[in-house]
DNA sequence: AACGCTATGTAATAATATAACATTTATAAG
DNA sequence: CTTATAAATGTTATATTATTACATAGCGTT
């Protein structure tokens, strides 16, 4: 049973777009693709970013500075995470594994 | 038997200091420190580390914007390597197993 | 209503990293 | 040793990513 978190307005525009995306987002690429939306500014974006990535619907991928939506129902509790990134076409995939995130958290 | 990398002039001084800090350091920190050395803009930084990165004398922590010196003399090959970082303290140690370098790989 | 908490809006600025171009030094090949 | 080539350096400007600081609005609880 997971806790449901209600969205609020702006999280959710910016979740939804991630989401759609299908891939990871870059935070200004964002804020550029909601302004439409009446999202104007920098902080409005990591704001909402902030608050998903803590409550495990995003995760943010490091060594790209972008968001990524989880594609793991079962992780939103985990904060080891990983992906594997192809180095020619830059796909990612989230490895969900659940012996690597346990050793991690050990 | 490991490749011998002679480092060139800026990298040795950059290398030099993040190996004696004992700990992660970031790019502008470095190049405030070796100001006195003659090293006076981000980017002589940014080229030695990401030499030094390349050839695994150093890795980045990608979440902390930060470079350490390797721990491990077997790692110059690996390009999988993970931190534990301690959320209180921030203390940073480089997690030198083999069978997760391993599986990471695959 | 008064309180506490979360979310929002806005402007300014800090922190991190790269582009573009010129020059110098090291290494290897003839 | 000299020509060629790659690696490293120096410098200025600028791009990209993220936070500080402060003000306001909404929402549930007592």
């Amino acid at each position: 049973m997971q806790k449901e978190h209600n969205l609020s307005k702006n999280q959710k525009i910016i979740f939804d777009l991630i989401d759609k995306s299908g891939g990871p987002m870059k935070a200004y690429s964002i804020l550029f693709n909601v302004q439409k939306k009446g999202i104007k500014a920098p902080l409005q974006v990591y704001r909402a970013l902030d608050k998903l990535v803590e409550i495990g619907k995003i995760h943010k991928i490091e060594s790209r500075n972008a968001f990524i939506a989880c594609q793991n129902s079962s992780c939103q509790i985990s904060k080891a995470t990983a992906f594997s990134i192809c180095e020619s076409c830059e796909n990612v995939s989230e490895i969900s594994n659940s012996k690597l995130s346990k050793y991690l958290s050990n």
